[in-house]
DNA sequence: CTAGGGATACCG
DNA sequence: CGGTATCCCTAG
């Protein structure tokens, strides 16, 4: 039997296209339970009288650990392990004990894994056409073990990896195990026990959307919940902090539905400490939630008493308008069991209705108190304008400037002012004397070097505004129906802009993108942070021979990730304010390994920037893909990587440049390798209207690699980001 | 009064 | 669900 279960193993591995453990070897064998424990309750307890049928599913879930059984979920639990109990019992009826068991085994194994006709119907897998076919049939087949299943074919494996740079492999491996997991835990009734933590850790490896169907995670949740429940009432506030500090953060969350008890201390909390009072009710002893953040609470709460919150915002926001206070008591909120009723979607089968008499036996009777917290309210752009003069006037007095009637404050606090002219204008706070705060600072560093000089130019044009920059570069009419550059758009222009959203890009891509990736760090051998993913082209000596003058000015401009360089590239072309080069001068040792490759080639008297597009100023773009990559940075295995994509600039002489105008494919066709067409349809219909000015000659170019598998690393500031940004470029330039 | 940090709301 | 804006609380 077993070298039988070997080689189905072996070839599930195979069939199943898993490139690292597969999560049955995680498992313990399968057995058969024990006559005082307790039957797997469900699709197969209740289609199958064998109570040794359990799914695979049933332990990918951690439904196997042994926990007492839970009571069986509530209706409409559809079959999900069935339908391999069912085939196994109705092929097997003349076997014999011993070979209906060696079958049971197989079937379990081969048939999930290698049988499409057999297998759970809602499970996916690949059917590739290597799978090897089932090594039980029905005629019998089974009672021969000379009929396995053919070798593993180990070649094919890897002709279907995923399209996943081999950086990232490392994701789907499963997560270091903590020190006390490195064992199994034992199989107990605890929520620390085998059950519950095997389900993570497939969980962790295993993307939900892998493998299996909603239904069936749903089912498996159902009973999870159950457990979850169960164990959560009986665990003590000290025994959740334990467990939270062992819990391994999950890269894949697995779902985690709410259980009924957990609804009901949410709901009872919010009758106790009143809607938007998210932490407290989280922290309150008496209540058990499964893992829960104050914003879980405050979701669960919305979903399950729909408007409620809305309601008591609208409340709020009456009070906070016309007396500036909290709200009163006098008002009448939705009862419980009129929010409960209230169901805006259509009622889940797992929906359990409370009469009101169960809500006001669980402590539920008055209506839920509205949050005392003022409601939000977004300050505008006359809010931000009366900053500036309040600010004018009063300096940072920010009490005083409340309490000035002309501007209108009067129902914010006077840390409401403080915090949003931080925000708002950050360097005018600096300046006045205070600190930014820390996120802030990174954008803003006091101590100004090269970086911010064209930013303390284009904040005194502005009254003291810092460039915002888009989150997308796009083209905006402005009022007065010029086309404005957003990058630039000041305070009286944009009030269509709000402020958070155009700073996202600046907080997005301005640090290291590699700090998320230690990994691509800690393999350079030179080990400094600060590197910019610049790799420069294999041609940059000889290019740098033929343009000597160029050389200092126009090899920075690819991507501009350096540590102190405060715009991504598009942040900074805008072409009015800022020369990114003035912010950049880098040596030339300091682009010199890095994981971009840019061969720059832009005569010194033109915008230096590479990819911006003055009118007459030359694109070049060529369809030569082919790149030399310098091989000593461990990106450059990533940028050979077929799925990444590639645009090169190649060199343009000026002369040439000027005057040859040649049909080129579109900049998103310069990509190689990517599987999306992130072009929206205007830009694809644009693409025949585009012409490009490229260099009629051959040989060095400039070469901008970029790599969608790249953008998570990089942030904004490459991969995707930057094609589409190339895009937008063209596109306001008018091509 | 500010600094600092936490909590919550809101948005994509 | 994560990021950001707004609001809240408290120490000094």
């Amino acid at each position: 039997m077993e070298p039988r279960i070997a080689t189905l193993l072996g070839d599930a591995a195979l069939a199943s296209d898993r490139t690292t453990v597969d999560p049955i070897s995680l498992l313990p064998p399968p057995r058969r339970p024990l006559p005082v424990e307790p039957t797997p309750v469900g699709d197969d307890g209740r289609s199958n009288s064998n109570p040794t049928r359990r799914s695979e599913y049933d332990y990918l879930a951690g439904e196997h650990h042994g926990w007492p059984a839970a009571p069986p979920p509530p209706q409409s639990r559809v079959k999900s392990g069935v339908p391999i109990a069912e085939v196994l019992n109705d092929e097997e009826p003349q076997a014999d004990q011993a070979t209906a068991l060696a079958a049971r085994f197989s079937g379990r194994l081969s048939d999930i894994l290698l049988d499409p006709s057999k297998q759970h119907p809602n499970k996916r897998r690949k059917l590739d056409g290597h799978t090897t076919p089932p090594a039980v049939t029905s005629n019998g087949n089974e009672n021969n073990p000379l009929k396995l299943p053919r070798l593993p074919q180990l070649p094919k494996k890897t002709t279907r990896r995923p399209r996943i740079p081999p950086l990232l492999q490392g994701l789907h491996q499963p997560p270091p195990l903590p020190p006390e997991g490195r064992l199994f835990p034992p199989i107990t009734g605890e929520t620390g026990g085998f059950g519950r933590n095997i389900g993570e850790r497939v969980g962790l490896r295993t993307p939900p959307e892998v493998g299996r169907n909603r239904r069936d995670r749903e089912g498996d949740n159902e009973v999870e919940r159950e457990i979850s429940s169960a164990a959560a009432s009986n665990r003590t506030t000290g025994e959740k902090e334990q467990e939270k500090n062992r819990r391994p953060a999950p890269k894949y969350k697995k779902r985690n539905r709410w259980s009924e008890q957990e609804t009901k201390d949410l709901l009872q909390g919010v009758s106790k400490f009143g809607i938007g009072s998210w932490k407290k009710i989280l922290e309150w002893p008496d209540f058990n939630f499964d893992h829960r953040t104050a914003v879980d609470l405050k979701d669960r709460f919305r979903t399950c008493c729909p408007g409620q919150a809305e309601k008591e915002n609208e409340v709020a926001s009456f009070y906070t308008s016309n007396s500036g206070e909290g709200p009163g008591l006098n008002k009448s909120p939705m009862t419980v069991s009129e929010c409960k009723h209230k169901q805006p979607r259509k009622p889940r089968g797992d929906t359990h209705k409370k009469t009101e008499a169960e809500l006001v036996e669980m402590g539920i009777e008055r209506p839920f108190e509205p949050s005392k917290r003022r409601r939000r309210r977004e300050f505008t752009e006359e809010d931000d304008q009366n900053l500036l003069k309040g600010h004018e006037k009063y300096k940072c007095s920010w009490h005083a400037m409340r309490d000035d009637k002309d501007l209108g404050f009067n129902s914010r606090h006077p840390t409401d002012l403080r915090d949003r002219f931080r925000i708002r204008y950050p360097e005018l706070y600096q300046k006045a004397g205070y600190r930014l705060k820390p996120k802030e600072q990174l954008l803003f560093p006091k101590d100004k070097g090269e970086t911010n000089s064209q930013e303390s130019a284009s904040s005194g044009a502005s009254g003291g505004q810092r460039p915002d920059t888009p989150k997308k570069t796009q083209s905006l009419s402005s009022p007065d129906g010029h086309t404005t550059i957003p990058a630039i758009t000041t305070t009286s222009s944009s009030s269509n802009l709000r402020a958070h959203t155009l700073r996202q890009p600046l907080l997005n891509s301005f640090p290291s993108p590699f700090e998320d990736f230690p990994d691509v760090n800690s393999e350079d051998d030179e080990g400094e942070g600060g590197r910019s993913p610049i790799t420069l082209n294999r041609n940059i000596f000889q290019w740098a021979d033929a343009n000597p003058s160029q050389a200092n000015t126009t090899a920075a401009s690819a991507y501009l990730t350096t540590g102190d360089a405060g715009f991504n590239l598009f942040a900074g072309m805008d072409g009015y304010h800022i020369n990114p080069l003035a912010t950049l001068k880098l040596p030339a040792a300091s682009i010199t390994n890095n994981g971009l490759s840019a061969m720059p080639s832009y005569p010194p008297t033109s915008n230096p920037l590479a990819l911006s597009f003055p009118s007459n100023s030359t694109v070049h773009t060529t369809t030569n893909m082919g790149m030399n990559m310098i091989n000593t940075n461990p990106l450059s295995s990533l940028l050979r990587t077929p799925n990444l994509p590639t645009i090169v600039f190649p060199h343009v002489p000026v002369s040439s440049a000027r005057n040859a105008m040649h049909n080129l494919p579109p900049p998103a066709d310069l990509l190689s390798g990517l599987d999306l067409d992130m072009r929206t349809e205007a830009q694809q219909q644009q693409q025949q209207h585009l012409g490009y000015f490229i260099d009629d000659g051959s040989g060095s170019g400039v070469s901008y690699a970029s790599s969608s598998t790249l953008a998570p690393l990089m942030g904004q500031v490459g991969g995707a980001g930057i094609v589409r940004g190339v895009w937008d470029e063209f596109e306001r330039r008018g091509f």
